[in-house]
DNA sequence: CTACACTGTAACTATAATAGTTACGTAATT
DNA sequence: AATTACGTAACTATTATAGTTACAGTGTAG
């Protein structure tokens, strides 16, 4: 299919807004950085605004920006956010009652057990901030020597 | 899309085999039991035999059987047999030289954070054993009170 | 030693989630 | 009022995965 980019794009976004601080920044000029559409960020946003991480401005001058410090907001709130679908998925159980009565009972037992494995994911996401995910990039430009500050759109 | 459920049908397919003990069971049956295609089943087994977990059989009275015991078959292990995609995935960072240096960098710290969350899944599957998954199944046949050894087919 | 019952795999179709795109109404700023 | 940007609907394109058909290969049973 088209592999599922929502959070990935997601972060980035929050990321270039954080960069930004308090200007405004338009979904054009973020669907550059990330090499999507505009309406693909749009999507992005709109999803961060109803849960509060982002405040948004239509018009002249509108825009996205941050609505709490990068410190502030973890990758299991942009996770959430999104609202991604299971990690993993538990196949129909085809409701023909052919098949033995142990088949029934296999797909609840699995999703619980997916959904555990999933909470230590989503748990681990909460530990890593916005800022960490900045420093981590930063921390990359140096290593390769880019020299940062005002360096790029 | 069709949902990954690569996975699902990999551990009702060992629960099935732990079930069956040493007898051999053919792709057929277990597709049955899945509400699935034979050769879906077989293309699940094929990588469980390629690492180890299962033992098959060709010529009649074929087919599969554990290799080892539940108790000693993780989730992780069955995991890592289906060889499923990373769960998050990045954009591709369209090569294009016009977007800002930043971008260039995002996509590789994200795979970084992708993968140390995945980690804690995996790890958590890790704890998990085939044996476990059988005993919440039984578990839950118990609760809804149904009548068990030599249930079904 | 032959028939049968399996697996293994190739090749193809079907399904469905998601990205990408176009279009346009709405809102806010200058 | 003109401009700029969002919000969203509607549609197409992409692509991973499941599902299916077909058949060659293999080993056991009788």
């Amino acid at each position: 299919m088209a592999a599922n980019t929502r959070f990935a794009v997601a972060i980035h976004t929050a990321g270039m807004l954080a960069l930004a601080e308090k200007m405004r920044v338009s979904s054009e000029t973020i669907a550059k950085s990330v090499s999507t559409n505009p309406v693909v960020v749009r999507r992005v946003i709109s999803l961060l605004a109803k849960h509060g991480l982002v405040e948004v401005r239509k018009g002249q001058a509108g825009g996205a920006a941050l609505a709490r410090s990068p410190a502030d907001i973890t990758l299991e709130d942009i996770h959430r956010a999104v609202e991604l679908p299971p990690l993993m998925a538990v196949p129909k159980t085809g409701g023909s009652k052919v098949d033995c009565p142990l088949a029934s009972f296999v797909a609840p037992v699995l999703s619980e057990f997916f959904a555990n494995a999933e909470a230590a994911y989503i748990e681990r996401l909460g530990q890593f901030t916005l800022a960490d995910v900045l420093a981590a990039i930063e921390q990359r430009m140096a290593d390769r020597g880019v020299r940062h500050k005002q360096g790029g759109k």
